[in-house]
RNA sequence: CGGGGUGUAGCGCAGUUUGGUAGCGCGCCUCGUUCGGGACGAGGAGGUCGAAGGUUCAAAUCCUUUCACCCCGACCA
């Protein structure tokens, strides 16, 4: 550091309290950043491979990484975004210990629903804990030794803190490790809706997640996903957008509903079960072929024009059978089943569905009516009519009779007026996909996209309250189990999911928001004197004006030293050497500008850094 | 948990079929020449060949056992 750094470093340590940060200087030789030409030979995903060979991160274990310094730095900036939404939006932090005594499990049986995947660790006196994966018990004890009122509620409580998972194959580095960084808040109310209510928070913590990740940089969708235990719009993922992701998702074009493949709803779709037959049943050998794609291939029947069948069982007290159809190229979708009949099932047991006289494997609609059975038909398969070609529908489907199949499946002549019983149902049932029509927007059609899952928020109800016992007295004195919501980020994927989304064959590009550092002041001639000084002097007064500063002060050659500029994405680089320097100036250039940039004078360098922040901050 | 694969220098790899005392590229150290997009020359350091046991005069190499890691699939509040 110069005489100027350190006078300016010790004036700002004199003030207790400051109203503007300044920016940090960090000379290259000072600090580990171990850049690399090969990635390691297990990395697939690009973000392993970046974060490794720009020295973000190393592996020690499977799944198990440490943060080296400029890792750690923007950890640290992620870390500083939620904690400014989350407090902004009510919430308070704290901390809670990474392990927690397995007895804490006991009333929730979390231990078992988490199987291996739950870290356990013994302890010498025999005592078996576990490395938290998430924390809704310990808060729950906490909670419920400390509130036992409802004027002390609504709260919301978030730590920010390492979490382990014993995943079975953790991969893609930091996306899927066994440790990662999460944030994690736990809100509790005493109701659902109205001032202070879990809806009200839930509410918050969206608009808070918005915004955090908006403020990250990143680009993202809000997605609906499965319900939570109370209903409706009970859970909502924060998706990075990329072509790498994970997950796949769907998205309305025109009015930015999106949703997850399990979730997602489908638009409109006319069905009418009327046409002319197009030949008598014709019953055809399939031996031993269940499978959709082995019928298809032997019958040389495209599989949209095949039925496929599913029986489910009704799941609750009553007991009943269910069969559901959908073209035989469509998923049936249980959870959308299960919506349309207006009860829980599940999928049938063979053995009891055999017994009870369906042909498993080689079912057809008509099963529902011999054998009796509620059946659901999704719209794409309720068609007597080929509308695109204007003719009759031609279906294959089971010939209910074990390795056979039929031909020219027609629904009027084959199923009769069961059709028109209350035992016949029309309705949306199975997944979604690239192609269909938006359920909010008539005429738009869904495109398929995929993305890194960063955060999930979601209403918990009164699972873990009431499980552990987390009752408090409300204004008429009885006593409630406390309604809880739990919202989570995942940190350390956060950082992941951001290279994955925004690289380029160079190396990372960060986006000003979570770089290391924002500007990168690469000095060609570290011998020179004056050069260093000049370099000192720019860094000072960009750090004055809020900069992070990384000075590359390395002996190296100029070749090596803006090969590791791109590959670790300092958004703005001031290069300092003899050919801008004659002319008074430094080269400035952005990681994302092609070529070497533009010379710029001394003393408009700050005002155009900054200028290069605020664009920055405008385009996100 | 099923299928496939890999363990040899910090990283990437060859050597294993056919046993003979360990090599290449990058990186690292020294010296010199270089110096605006991963320089060149000369010299040098660095390896219990994943571990244990066995066969053999001799094992990275053959045999047995074991451990670790990776990829695909299944799974994933």
């Amino acid at each position: 550091m110069t005489t100027t750094t350190q006078t300016r470093n010790a004036e700002s340590a004199r003030s207790t309290i400051t109203t503007r940060r300044r920016g940090d200087v960090q000379r290259w030789s000072l600090t580990l950043i171990p850049t690399t030409k090969e990635a390691p030979a297990d990395a697939e995903a690009p973000s392993h491979k970046l974060l490794v060979r720009a020295g973000f991160i190393r592996r020690v274990g499977a799944g198990i990484y440490d943060y080296l310094p400029l890792a750690w730095r923007t950890l640290g900036k992620i870390s500083d975004i939620i904690r400014q939404e989350m407090n902004a939006a009510g919430a308070c932090e704290m901390l809670m210990p990474a392990m927690e005594p397995l007895e804490l499990f006991a009333d929730t049986k979390r231990d078992i629903d988490y199987g291996d995947n739950l870290f356990r660790v013994t302890d010498r006196h025999g005592r078996a804990n576990a490395l938290a994966p998430t924390h809704e018990e310990v808060i729950t004890e906490l909670m419920k030794g400390s509130v036992a009122s409802y004027k002390q509620l609504p709260l919301n409580l978030y730590q920010i803190q390492t979490k382990f998972r014993d995943e079975f194959r953790p991969r893609s580095g930091l996306l899927r490790g066994r440790e990662f960084i999460m944030k994690d808040a736990y809100s509790f109310h005493m109701k659902l809706e109205g001032a202070g209510g879990l809806d009200e928070t839930y509410e918050k913590m969206r608009t808070a997640y918005t915004n955090t990740f908006t403020r990250c940089g990143l680009d993202f969708s809000v997605v609906e996903a499965e319900a939570g235990p109370i209903g409706g719009s009970a859970s909502h993922e924060f998706m990075v957008n990329c072509e790498t992701g994970e997950d796949i998702i769907l998205k309305c074009p025109e009015t930015g509903y999106a949703a997850n493949v399990e979730k997602c709803e489908i638009g409109h779709r006319p069905h009418d079960f009327s046409g002319d037959p197009t030949g008598d049943l014709e019953k055809v050998h399939t031996p031993k072929m269940a499978s959709i794609e082995d019928v298809s291939r032997f019958m040389k029947v495209k599989s949209p024009n095949m039925l496929k069948t599913i029986v489910l069982a009704r799941s609750d007290e009553q007991r009943g059978w269910v069969v559901a159809v959908v073209r035989g190229d469509h998923e049936v979708n249980e959870g959308k089943v299960k919506d349309a009949v207006g009860f829980p099932l599940a999928m049938a047991d063979e053995a009891e569905a055999k017994a009870a006289g369906f042909a498993i494997g080689f079912v057809s609609p008509r099963a529902a009516r011999s054998v009796g059975a509620l059946l659901v038909v999704d719209p794409d398969a309720a068609q007597g009519t080929d509308r695109d070609k204007g003719k009759p529908s031609f279906w294959a489907t089971g010939a209910d009779e074990v390795d056979h199949h039929v031909k020219h499946f027609n629904w009027r002549r084959d199923m009769g007026e069961f059709l028109d019983s209350d035992n016949a149902i029309v309705a949306d049932i199975r997944n979604a996909r690239a192609g269909d029509p938006s359920p909010r927007a008539v005429g738009a059609a869904l495109t398929e996209g995929r993305g890194v899952e960063v955060g999930h928020i979601f209403k918990l109800g009164t699972k873990y309250s009431r499980a552990m016992g987390f009752l408090v007295q409300d204004e008429s004195g009885d006593r409630n189990a406390v309604i809880m919501g739990c919202y989570g980020i995942g940190v350390s994927r956060t950082l992941a999911a951001c290279v994955e989304m925004s690289h380029d064959d160079n190396g990372i590009v960060w986006p000003m928001a979570l770089a290391p550092y924002h500007a990168l002041v690469t000095v060609m001639k570290v011998d020179n004197a004056e050069h260093m000084a000049h370099a000192d002097r720019i860094a000072g007064e960009l750090a004055d004006a809020g900069f992070d500063v990384l000075i590359d002060d390395r002996d190296d050659r100029p070749g090596s030293k803006f090969k590791d500029a791109d590959l670790i994405g300092i958004p703005i680089r001031l290069t300092l050497g003899d050919k801008a320097l004659e002319q008074g100036g430094v080269e400035f250039k952005l990681r994302t500008d092609p070529g070497k940039g533009e010379v710029v004078a001394m003393e408009s360098i700050v005002g155009r850094c900054l200028e290069a922040a605020n664009a920055a901050e405008h385009c996100r």
